[in-house]
DNA sequence: TAATCTTTAAACAGCC
DNA sequence: AGGCTGTTTAAAGATT
């Protein structure tokens, strides 16, 4: 959307060309707010310079100096987010109260001109935005990170364009032109003043700096300068860094004295800084809002995670990723429909829209349940997806893989070229691939060892070099039945789930940019993003649907990443060798010794194990 | 509630 | 002797 000033400079060259007059200016810097490389709009914004082209004034030259500063402030607003309607409505709005103010009728005249010029660029800009905003929408468009955000939260939730001008109404009725006129106070910084005044939070502080680090977000009042002069020179909101802090004035005054001179003199109470402190007080009113809105929005999230995550245990350190099950599972039904409204019934069921994909949320993250909880049996989750879509997660995150030894350790054999590997390369796969085995080795050590000895399935097979560990696909596949397979419900849940997607990874970014939270990246921070945690959920369907769909196609895209690499140890047999049924099951055949040890007695096993 | 599965812990044996 | 590998048993918790 957004493209480099500089360029359309230069494109529209040819339209500025006539001189440095103040009208000139201000259509140059007009000019650049346009962030599309519409021809039409060019040869619009040409059309209308040479419409208006303006005589210039000194008055208006200090006018057209303000609104270009005001724009260049604007611009670095910009680079982080797109150009706000509603700041420009306040920055016209503010035109034209200033104009009312400080300027004769026949130089209204120009600025007037240049309002009308200003909102039709506004309009533009507005039909780009809710162009833009549809597309998101509609989850055509994805918000990347580092990429400029829509200006959503401002408009939908700052200050109502009805609410300004009723505002404005107020400020504005109380000056008239032949007050404003014997006023001397045209280098107001319309940027500081304006911005105060449309949506609060972060706009405003990154315009106006002072106020940002000083928080300010007072009103002047005569108590507060009766206060000693010690209290004020430390303390006094409206005074720092030997500058008068009141909005838009940055006077400098070298000591606090000189700044109460210039309080009382410049700051008395008239109808500006009444019409200020009304301004302000819409500023923290809003402010105030946002907060509380927030507060509440934080409040239903922990109540309904705590709700739901109720577990008589619950371990602090290291995170235990089987506890998502139930985790994943509330955030995803929560999810489409709570993030983007305020949860007002934050517990309220939803269509269950999962069956267990391996989403790693925020909620896990904080979040611990019970140690020992799985969902790959249950919800059929195809682990060497899991695995390879959350591969760095795992990688740095100390949480507990939610799969078995069992699927853990055949997975790691499986991933391996030869399909077979040593026991200590099975160790070594455990710790490359997941930093919760980095640590309580002789733990899980301990357990791996005891699953291969265990499990039919793995096969031990004596080589050159000494014992490799195998898997018998064949008896892995028969501890575990596929009820996916023939579960409809099942599956129309997950294609539920998966129509929700969209809308929840759009309704995560639009959350994050509405609360400004900013976007980390994995490698930075070793966990996933909300985005990413939304992309994963939306590939995790995916996954399973295409698994769930493929049911035994050989180009099934649900099979795991390296069953497709190697197709040639892999062929597909009969999920269930009792019936001869099964699509899904595939049995490795490479390297895998005729021997296998049927001597253990497993045939009474219960059927019930992890595949994919 | 019971059966089953998984994890954890531990003991033990064989080998290097 | 100590460490590694492999087997087995038992108990507890989780799951079905």
């Amino acid at each position: 959307m957004m493209q480099e000033s500089g360029t359309e400079t230069k494109s529209n060259g040819s339209a500025i060309q006539n001189g440095a007059s103040g009208g000139n200016h201000l259509l140059e810097c007009s000019l650049r707010e346009v962030r599309s490389n519409d021809a039409l709009q060019v040869s619009y914004l040409q059309e209308k310079h040479e419409v208006f082209n303006p005589p210039p004034s000194p008055k208006a030259f200090v006018l057209a100096r303000q609104r270009i500063d005001c724009h260049q402030k604007l611009k670095q607003v910009e680079t982080r987010s797109p150009v706000n309607p509603l700041l420009y409505s306040c920055i016209n709005k503010h035109f034209n109260f200033y104009l009312l103010c400080f300027f004769q009728p026949q130089q209204q005249q120009v600025a007037t001109q240049q309002l009308a010029f200003q909102q039709q660029l506004l309009q533009m800009q507005q039909l780009q935005q809710q162009h833009l905003l549809s597309l998101q929408r509609q989850g055509l468009l994805t918000i990347q990170p580092g990429q400029p955000t829509l200006p959503l939260q401002p408009l939908a939730q700052g200050m109502i364009p009805t609410e300004l001008q009723q505002l404005w109404k107020e400020v504005t009725s109380s000056h008239t032109a032949e007050e404003a006129a014997s006023n001397n106070h045209s280098s107001l910084d319309l940027s500081t003043t304006c911005v105060s005044s449309s949506a609060p939070s972060k706009t405003s502080l990154i315009i106006n700096p002072h106020a940002s680090t000083n928080g300010q977000l007072s009103v002047h009042t005569p108590k507060r300068e009766s206060l000693s002069h010690e209290e004020h020179s430390h303390s006094h909101p409206l005074y720092g860094h030997g500058v008068c802090k009141w909005p838009g004035c940055e006077a400098v005054c070298e000591d606090f004295q000189s700044f109460l001179k210039h309080l009382n003199s410049e700051h008395a109470l008239d109808d500006r800084s009444t019409a200020q402190c009304r301004v302000q007080m819409q500023v923290v009113q809003q402010l105030e809002l946002q907060l509380a809105k927030d507060k509440e929005r934080l409040q239903a999230m922990m109540t309904h995670l705590h709700v739901k995550s109720t577990e008589p245990k619950a371990t602090p350190q290291p995170l235990n990723l089987v506890s998502s099950v139930t985790l994943s599972k509330t955030a995803s039904e929560a999810s489409p429909q709570s993030l983007p409204h305020t949860p007002t019934t934050p517990t309220a069921p939803i269509t269950p829209v999962t069956q267990g994909p391996s989403v790693i949320t925020t909620t896990s993250m904080h979040n611990v349940g019970p140690i020992r909880r799985r969902y790959s049996d249950k919800y059929n989750v195809p682990i060497s997806s899991d695995i390879a879509q959350n591969q760095e997660f795992y990688k740095n995150a100390e949480v507990r893989p939610p799969f078995t030894y069992a699927s853990l350790i055949r997975q790691a054999i499986l991933e391996s070229p030869e399909k077979q590997l040593t026991l200590n390369e099975i160790y070594n796969w455990f710790t490359r691939m997941f930093a919760y085995f980095r640590r309580n080795a002789a733990t899980w050590k301990n357990a791996v060892r005891h699953n291969l000895s265990l499990h039919k399935c793995f096969v031990r097979v004596e080589n050159v070099k000494g014992a490799v560990w195998t898997v018998d696909e064949l008896e892995f596949q028969k501890r575990r039945p596929q009820k996916i397979s023939g579960n409809p419900s099942l599956i129309k849940n997950i294609q539920t789930s998966h129509t929700y997607c969209t809308p929840l990874n759009a309704a995560l970014q639009a959350s994050m940019a509405e609360n400004s939270i900013p976007l980390y990246t994995t490698a930075s921070m070793g966990n996933p993003t909300l985005g990413n945690l939304a992309s994963a959920m939306r590939e995790e369907l995916n996954g399973a649907m295409e698994h769930t769909n493929s049911n035994g196609s050989d180009s099934s895209p649900g099979r795991s990443p390296m069953q497709a690499m190697h197709p040639v140890h892999v062929k597909e047999e009969p999920l269930d060798p009792d019936e001869n049924e099964g699509p899904l099951s595939l049995v490795t055949t490479a390297n895998h010794s005729p021997d296998f040890d049927h001597d253990r007695d497993y045939e009474d096993e219960p059927v019930n194990e992890d595949i994919e």
